[in-house]
DNA sequence: ACCCAGGATTTCA
DNA sequence: TGAAATCATGGG
């Protein structure tokens, strides 16, 4: 999907530090971004299609079609305020994370839009990461708007809830279909302007009444979505991580609890470092973790 | 054919 | 509160 001869282009830079593209854009946090080598990545935000490669501090950007939307789509994707290295400090008062942290220093949480966090997340559920990818192509594809050959526009909350059930069906979601269509119709922008104000608790607690939402999901459009950096999702590979890094098992309440304990306010970073790398140890059979040192 | 997937829901003890 | 069955489908 190369953009040629486009008009309506514009280049800039931005300094965001610590960051690693691979790192953030490559572990499942998002699910829109492509490699497109060299330490380049593709993707869109909002109604934008965006290019980003990393040069040292600087972020080059090119942004179609542009404007003045454009710096603060890709600062606020980014999370350029989190300062990263004062969370990092603080949690590598866990000798367990601080290992992590050593080969993840430019991995950073990122900030999406809080219905697409939601669709998608609800998409995600029972399903590995190429199929998550097909499957949230194929609603931009069939429901979003056009903004670069080959790429749309994430649909809005409105547009989904004008789809029929029918079309939703017809997208190869199974049993997600019938969930998409009807959060789509619990919410409105009003709802999800409120819920913005909310702690992470309070949020929660409304996000899972949602049909398809459970403990997992809600914490991941939490944390992802609606930047709670509290909110700890648990997954299949964390339940493997946890068992193996701090020998806990159990509910997932019980695994909330214990990580919300060891890890703060800053729990959802703690999340990535120990995810990504779990996958990551999973790909290459490499062990960056131990568990040789588990005391604070 | 087989196993698994960034699970949620329902059912039953 | 918690284990077990069910769901609908595709990637590896």
């Amino acid at each position: 999907m190369t953009i040629r001869g486009c008009s309506n282009q514009m280049k800039f830079g931005v300094k965001i530090d610590p960051l690693n593209l691979d790192q953030t854009l490559g572990c499942g946090q998002t699910f829109r971004w492509r490699p497109h080598g060299n330490d380049t990545w593709a993707g869109p935000i909002a109604d934008q299609f965006f290019t980003l490669r990393r040069d040292g501090p600087v972020l080059h950007v090119e942004a179609t079609p542009g404007g003045s939307r454009a710096r603060q789509l890709i600062l606020d994707h980014l999370r350029a305020e989190d300062d990263v290295r004062e969370i990092q400090k603080v949690l590598s008062r866990d000798p367990v994370i601080a290992t992590g942290i050593a080969h993840m220093r430019g991995l950073r949480i990122v900030k999406i839009d809080e219905w697409e966090t939601l669709a998608s997340f609800i998409l995600a559920t029972y399903a590995n990461i190429p199929r998550i990818m097909k499957m949230v192509e194929t609603l931009a594809s069939r429901f979003g708007e056009p903004i670069v050959e080959g790429v749309n526009s994430f649909p809005t909350l409105d547009r989904i809830r004008d789809a029929s059930r029918s079309d939703l069906e017809k997208c190869g979601f199974g049993y997600r279909a019938k969930y998409i269509h009807e959060v789509s119709r619990l919410l409105d922008d009003d709802r999800i302007s409120l819920m913005k104000e909310l702690p992470y608790d309070e949020l929660r607690g409304e996000l899972i009444e949602l049909p398809g939402v459970g403990d997992k999901v809600a914490d991941c459009v939490s944390l992802f979505g609606f930047g709670k950096l509290d909110a700890f999702p648990i997954d299949v590979w964390m339940e493997r991580a946890m068992a193996r890094l701090y020998r806990r098992r159990g509910s997932y309440s019980r695994l909330r609890t214990f990580a919300h304990q060891r890890f703060g306010l800053y729990a959802g970073y703690a999340q990535e470092y120990i995810y990504h790398n779990e996958r990551s140890r999973a790909r290459n059979g490499a062990c960056v973790f131990t568990n040789r040192r588990t005391t604070v």
